[in-house]
Order: C-alpha cells, then sequence, then structure tokens
DNA sequence: CACTTGACTTATT
DNA sequence: TAATAAGCCAAGT
C-alpha cells in the first residue's frame, strides 16, 4: 500500500487512498461517496470520492458498482459501459436493485470505519 | 491563474 | 415531503 499521508495533506496518490476502501468493501455489501470521504479524513469530499471513481472505472479490482450515493441510488450508472452494467453487476453479488435503488440498503451498507482493517 | 463542471451531502425554505 | 441553496474539492478549459 502506499504510504498514508498526513491530515490535510494530499498529493497525486490520493485515488489510491480511495481504491483501498473500495476494494475492501466485502461481496454482496455496498458504501457511499461520503462515507468514504470521511473515513478518509479532512480534505476529503463525497465529489473527491466520485471523481476518483470516474478515474478508477478502468481498474478491474476497484468495484466501482458497490459505491452508491447517500441513498442508495446507482448515481453513477451512467459511467459504466452501458447504462445497465452496474446494476447486472449489483445483482449478480445477490444486492437488489429496483429502479435504479439499492433494496435493503442500510442493509448492505458497509461503513468502512467498522471494518477490521 | 480564474471559472466551470460533476459518480455528493447537508441545511434551509 | 419536495425543491433549492450552499459547501465541498479535484480536474479540465
Amino acid at each position: 500500500m502506499k504510504k498514508v499521508l498526513p491530515s490535510g495533506k494530499r498529493d497525486a496518490d490520493f485515488f489510491e487512498q480511495v481504491y483501498q476502501v473500495v476494494r475492501a468493501i466485502p461481496k454482496g455489501r455496498v458504501s457511499s461517496y461520503g462515507a468514504i470521504a470521511k473515513f478518509l479524513g479532512t480534505g476529503m469530499s463525497a465529489r473527491t470520492v466520485g471523481w476518483a471513481m470516474n478515474a478508477a472505472h478502468g481498474l478491474a479490482d476497484v468495484p466501482a458498482h458497490r459505491v452508491v450515493n447517500r441513498n442508495g441510488m446507482l448515481s453513477g450508472k451512467m459511467h459504466f459501459g452501458t447504462p445497465t452494467e452496474m446494476e447486472t453487476r449489483l445483482k449478480a453479488e445477490k444486492i437488489k436493485v429496483v429502479d435504479d435503488q439499492v433494496q435493503d440498503f442500510d442493509k448492505k451498507f458497509w461503513d468502512p470505519a467498522l471494518a477490521d482493517w
């Protein structure tokens, strides 16, 4: 893993901090941009996490489909190859998706701060 | 270097 | 409860 940056400071590798968390999301679970941003600390915002996802969509080991917004809505589905890819991937992991929203989101939600790293 | 844009979130009306 | 505003921060223009 890359070095952990001092609080409030960032560099070009800040994407990897996001990737590390996203990769750690257990199969069949989801998380949110805000939760990841909060976990990573000061200087990070939900928008920044979203930007990191945008840059991560090419990496096979970064399951961006498991990251949704605070309401459990698939806000990033249109950024995949096809608008249905995100939903399809989630369903493949037994995550129910109806009308672009994760069902039982509060149960599927995975908080990085509660992980046993 | 200033302004705009966007896979967000929270507070206010 | 729904619509709007404001705060947020990196990258692109």
